[in-house]
DNA sequence: GTTCGTGCAAATCCTTTGCATTGAT
DNA sequence: ATCAATGCAAAGGATTTGCACGAAC
């Protein structure tokens, strides 16, 4: 398990004691992470947010950045659907609700899922980590809609 | 909610009912998945097995008539991972826990999944779909082969 | 004789990779 | 001076789409 790190210079630091360089790129592309909080940024939104101040970063960078920093253990990805996958700092590690229908994110803690955790263990001998993949569903709102309309 | 169809013949008379044609590579086609059983097959498994009884489809085809199938409700796609999805017929329906490091994928009856979701449902609202994105994890024997080298 | 299904190729989306160059240490 | 990070363009895997032709109704 890596050691968390709540500030940009302390991942950089972490970084450069991996081997890595702590470029102004790089920095940038930490601070739109740490600033996101419970946002959940694809890889194409954070470039975005980062070519605000670096304009001509290229779209590599910024995945193998990400990289990097996954492989650090300082931020982690996860698939909530269809589309591309999102990016947060490990520290904000929970559950998704995805809604199939409106795409509605709901953020849940992990230990609404330990009942069912420990029981798949206990029968299936299966270390449950529900927070890679997003549990699909339909969310209060489009199950009202729903059933009015069938 | 679409009729459930248990045969290659029946199937087809479904498509036919829906102003669809049944075609000699629909037949294979459904043939293959009805055979498939529990496998878990891709499209493009799905594409090699119909291509011993019709060489020339093009994938395109197989990804058309999977989709028809899904829209009667025949068949279910879902995400076992990062690769590519797989098909089975919707009589089928599970759930599914694959080990993120060995990639087995073990079955699991929907019952499990049933205080989760009514959890889920009473407190958020949140009618969970556990099947269309299989469960990720660590099998029994990756756990174990895990923890002896940590 | 209309549609719909098909083959083919090209396009799409998200992501990764190769390679020469720039820049951090 | 070394070696990692970058930009650019090209490649990758999975899937979708456009279009003309052929086949099912």
């Amino acid at each position: 398990m890596a050691s968390i790190a709540p500030d940009t210079d302390a991942i950089l630091r972490l970084l450069r004691a991996g081997g890595g360089r702590a470029t102004a790129t790089r920095r940038v592309t930490i601070d739109v992470i740490l600033a996101a909080g419970d946002e959940h940024l694809n890889a194409e939104e954070i470039l975005n947010r980062v070519r605000r101040h670096v304009p001509d970063v290229a779209e590599s960078t910024v995945y193998r950045t990400l990289g990097s920093l996954e492989a650090l253990g300082v931020i982690t990805h996860q698939h909530l659907g269809h589309g591309p996958s999102t990016y947060h700092q490990s520290t904000n590690a929970h559950q998704h609700l995805v809604c199939q229908l409106c795409g509605s994110i709901t953020d849940v803690p992990d230990t609404v899922f330990e009942d069912l955790a420990e029981r798949i263990e206990s029968t299936y001998g299966f270390a449950v980590d529900a927070r890679h993949f997003a549990l699909q569903g339909l969310c209060g709102p489009c199950r009202a809609a729903d059933s009015s309309t069938e």
